[in-house]
RNA sequence: GCCCGGGUGGUGGAAUGGCAUACACGGCCGCCUUAAAAGCGGCUGCCGAAAGGCAUGCGGGUUCGACCCCCGCCCCGGGCACCA
């Protein structure tokens, strides 16, 4: 390496002192030799990637991952690169330990902001996008961020979509096989239906396109006409997870709409057991798992029917309490229940108490005007009015199937229709929604499970032995019976007498995967004269984005309901409409104009940075099973780190893990798990103020006097939340890389607190870090004359020691990411040997090695003007001498009745009874001559002295 | 309402049963400087002149010893919310 240019500074600062401009030349030089030389290049096992000769080439490997960012047209601020630092500064340490690391970057490039700005500007998504992408790049280099650039893609890329063109076309000719609980071949059922394995009633008098209908209904990925989410503001619909519990869109906030709509899913659910259980081998945040876990919800318990008197047929519920049956005094179904109609009386029965007539004549008059008020509720209305439970009666009656009792049937809207069958059994004395419902409209309560002592009334929903729950006739008996135990002898009890069976229900919906947008994936899908869905070969794709006039949906007034989806693809005529040979014979088809949500792509990149280049498949199974297989039996294998923010718990998480279960049951891959280790990092957040109009001004202008905060000598608040324009609080790493170049910056991020804790920025502090680094820059380089100043002497002995103890210590905090703590010991190191006249290279060496993952630039020159060549990438990161770990001396505190009193040094092997006469002899003043009542020497530790 | 996570100096944080407040910022004092900045050194939990006392959200408990474990409560952040 050259030596820095000279750098010019105010006339009296030193010239070799390590400022901002030399970190900056120092950085910039570096920078530019791991690229020519490729030194984070990972070698794959086989294939254009594999490099026999390199220093890590057949090690233990390590795949390590951050969530790839959307290149947003703003560009990265501080908060951003957190997790990006924190990867890097761990897998710069594990390859120092001997591991082969991969630690890619790419760019989650397809999306909204593209497309809106194109759609504001006229500018092509492409454009724009590509532009953000080098934005992004420039970024992240200026960090030091040791990727490698050999893997480097964004979802927009045709190599790189055309893989997802293909995944999609591996879900679409797959169905998922319930007996052997995995997706098979669409080829595999067709021939099972031929052969009459598997029996369809419909099969043999079949037409050939009767028999795609019922093929298509079986494929994982299909074309289902039903209630979707429409956002008439966005102009397209949404998946389930895409929208607010307060039923608007995430992105834009926007009403949304339950509209019946024909659109492509994918049938996730058929995975539900699996994304459930296997969650239980992930080492994942708890918390994420729960989110997982809910989303899914899966519920057990019975399906159970009721025969109902006035011909309306049976009513079938879903309970998870099945030991309850004994005390279901009524029943509801939701107003949008198709049995509604053919159920309701023409004539309130006799007994009918006057509450649940909603003061109509008929039960169809009061049926009618119910159904009409709840349809008109909008989702967050329907919330609002929780707490109120409302309803009518239908005027029919059903029997209880385990004792005959007539129960009347109500509907009401606490009830879903949505959920497990639209109907329910209601059991007041044991649910609370029940009993709330019975409580309004004056219903009958039983109690069948016994409450706790001094139960102050109630529904109780805790366990108990059974009451209330025989049959005269001794055919069942469930009292006395804890819960599970009915729950089990009722199931058993329903399936003999053919009134019910034990069943499963989900909340997870089926995904809901077209969108009415331009800047996505086209579908490789064409439709025939049929209208039915044909895939197209692998050697079609990529079907690529035909260019368009218009990239804009048809959008609507937020309000308006009834709007229909008007694709931008659609407009594309000349691509639309197609002649293609699909094997028999030139035929004109036409193109599906719908595009896959913007998950599609980050559904699957993990395994793409495994194999980039390989054209011929999408990771080839050497390198796959290499990277991510499972590591020991009963390993899911999936990635080995993967760090990102919280709120993709459900989201991206959930898709990807789908994802990756088609493809490990298809055979493509070998890893049942996308992601073995996930980490949450925290955010940095930032103060934001505001004048008296309530105004945000720079926050980079307020001053801090007394407590309070003035700009421009005026009185400002402060808020605390996110750094973005609109609260003019944004601080860039560019600045930071300017102002203190870029190892003080990722110094200072790593060193401000534990990753997975968020907390607010505070540049002034960065100060700190610039200091530590200087510290370090000086042991090695005179400031004024730029010499290296390193005694090749030994290290005295309590140098040594307190190196030792740091090495340990940092190879402790790096293994668990206490990034933080690693630093602070640094410093300890660093302070410990500012000090000595001629800081020994023993200890020297040592330091600047554990600084590299932090500090790379500084430690690769520091290194170099120790003498060594090349890179310290591959060197062996400093291993603690344990005979150095032991002191020979121990200082214990004496505690008399809980508090400190004295101190003694002893030697390290002193016995306890020599350690208890020294402290009693230390403490004898406080003593006093009196006999302590106990005294505990804790070997190594303390000695606590009871009086 | 239910389920998670968290509450430690002026600030970010450290300590997972054994000397509470490591490390850093800020503040104060000093060195250097014509001066300022930068840099370097010292002090800095609170009360108190000191001796000493008091401090890890609040109240109890277990223990020789509790920020740490247990019980009850308060506050902050997040997730879910009529899911039968």
């Amino acid at each position: 390496m050259s030596e820095p240019a000279e750098t010019t500074t105010a006339a009296d600062t030193p010239r070799f002192r390590y400022t901002a401009a030399l970190a900056g030349d120092i950085e910039r030089r570096w920078q530019d030799f791991w690229e020519t030389e490729g030194t984070f290049d990972a070698p794959n096992p086989v294939g254009e990637l594999a490099d026999a000769s390199h220093p890590r080439a057949g090690a233990p490997k390590l795949h390590v991952q951050d969530m790839f960012p959307y290149p947003s047209g703003s560009g990265l601020h501080v908060g951003h690169p957190l997790g990006y630092i924190g990867t890097d500064s761990y897998t710069r340490y594990k390859r120092m330990t001997g591991f082969n690391v991969l630690h890619p970057m790419g760019f989650d490039a397809f999306g909204l902001p593209a497309e809106q700005y194109a759609v504001q500007t006229g500018t092509h998504p492409r454009v724009t996008t590509e532009a953000n992408v080098e934005r992004y790049r420039a970024q992240l280099r200026r960090l030091g961020l040791a990727y490698d650039n050999r893997r480097t893609f964004s979802t927009t890329d045709e190599d790189y979509y055309r893989w997802t063109q293909w995944i999609f076309l591996q879900v679409f000719n797959s169905w998922y096989d319930p007996e052997q609980r995995k997706a098979r071949p669409i080829d595999e059922l067709i021939s099972a239906f031929e052969s009459g394995a598997r029996v369809n009633p419909a099969w043999a008098t079949a037409t050939p396109v009767e028999k795609r209908k019922i093929i298509d209904d079986h494929r994982l990925a299909y074309v289902s006409e039903a209630p979707v989410n429409w956002c008439p503001g966005l102009g397209t619909v949404l998946a389930n997870e895409e929208v607010t519990p307060d039923g608007r869109s995430e992105r834009g906030n926007y009403p949304v709409f339950k509209r019946s709509l024909k659109q492509w899913m994918m049938r996730i659910t058929a995975y539900g057991d699996r994304l459930i259980e296997d969650l239980d081998a992930l080492d994942w945040p708890e918390p994420v798992k729960l989110m997982q876990r809910n989303w899914i919800g899966r519920s057990q318990g019975a399906h159970v029917d009721f025969a109902t008197e006035t011909g309306g047929g049976t009513i079938t519920v879903f309970t998870t309490r099945p030991d309850t049956l004994f005390g279901a005094t009524y029943m509801v179904l939701a107003p949008e229940h198709e049995l509604v109609a053919t159920l309701t009386a023409p004539t309130w029965p006799s007994g009918t108490k006057d509450s649940w007539t909603g003061g109509h004549a008929t039960p169809a008059e009061a049926v009618a005007d119910y159904r009409a008020k709840a349809a008109a509720k909008t989702d967050e209305e329907r919330q609002a009015d929780a707490k109120e439970k409302t309803g009518v009666f239908t005027g029919a009656f059903a029997v209880n199937p385990v004792n005959g009792v007539r129960v009347p049937v109500f509907i009401a809207d606490y009830v879903l229709a949505g959920y497990g069958t639209g109907a329910i059994m209601a059991v007041p004395a044991q649910d609370t929604r029940d009993w709330e419902f019975a409580e309004a409209f004056d219903l009958e309560i039983i109690r069948t499970v016994q409450p706790t002592d001094g139960w102050d009334g109630g529904a109780f929903t805790g366990d108990g032995p059974a009451i209330n729950s025989a049959r005269t006739d001794g055919d069942l008996d469930l009292n006395g019976l804890g819960v599970a135990d009915a729950k089990a002898r009722m199931i058993s009890w329903l399936e003999a007498r053919g009134h019910g069976t034990g069943a499963t229900t989900y909340r997870l919906r089926d995904w809901l995967f077209s969108r009415q947008r331009y800047w996505g994936e086209p579908f490789p899908i064409v439709y025939d004269e049929t209208g039915l869905p044909v895939p197209l070969p692998d050697s079609m794709l990529p079907v690529a984005l035909p260019e368009v006039a218009d990239f804009a949906p048809r959008t609507f007034d937020p309000d308006d309901a009834d709007s229909e989806p008007e694709t931008p693809l659609s407009r594309a005529k000349e691509w639309v409409e197609v002649e293609l040979d699909l094997g028999d014979g030139p035929k004109r088809y036409t193109r599906e104009t719908n595009t896959m949500p913007q998950w599609a792509g980050s559904c699957w990149y993990e395994l793409r940075y495994l194999d980039p280049k390989n054209d011929k498949v999408l990771v080839d199974a050497a390198n796959e099973a290499y990277w991510m297989g499972p590591q020991r039996p009963g390993d899911t294998g999936g990635v080995d780190l993967y760090v990102g923010g919280v709120e993709h718990a459900v989201l991206h998480l959930l898709y990807a893990r789908f994802w990756h279960k088609v493809l490990f049951d298809l055979g493509h891959v070998s890893s049942v798990e996308p992601f073995r280790k996930l980490f949450n990092q925290g955010y940095i957040q930032a103060y934001a103020f505001r004048d008296a109009r309530g105004i945000a001004v720079p926050a980079e202008e307020v001053v801090e006097r007394d407590g309070a905060w003035y700009h421009d000598g005026e009185k400002v608040t402060r808020e605390y939340g996110k750094m973005g324009k609109s609260l003019k609080n944004v601080v860039t790493p560019d600045e930071m890389c300017e102002t203190y170049g870029a190892d003080t910056f990722r110094v200072y991020e790593m060193a401000m607190g534990p990753l997975d804790v968020s907390r607010p920025w505070d540049t002034r502090a960065v100060v700190g870090s610039q200091r530590f680094l200087q510290r370090a820059w000086r042991l090695v380089v005179d400031e004024e004359t730029g010499a290296v100043r390193i005694s090749d002497d030994a290290a005295d002995e309590k140098t040594r020691r307190l190196l030792h103890k740091v090495i340990d210590g940092v190879r402790g905090d790096m293994e668990e990411l206490r990034f933080n703590t690693a630093i602070a010991k640094l410093i300890e190191l660093t302070n410990g040997l500012t000090g000595l006249a001629e800081p020994p290279r023993e200890a020297v060496e040592p330091l600047i090695l554990m600084m590299a993952p932090f500090a790379p630039h500084l430690a690769e020159e520091l290194w170099s003007k120790l003498g060594h060549t090349g890179t310290l990438t591959y060197a062996d990161f400093p291993v603690a001498d344990p005979a150095l770990l032991v002191a020979d001396t121990v200082t214990y505190p004496i505690q008399i009745n809980g508090k400190v009193r004295g101190k003694i040094e002893v030697p390290a092997d002193a016995d306890e009874p020599t350690v208890r006469a020294a402290a009693l002899s230390e403490i004898a003043d406080h003593l006093a001559g009196r006999e302590p009542r106990k005294v505990i020497v804790v070997k190594g530790r303390m000695v606590s002295v009871v009086l």
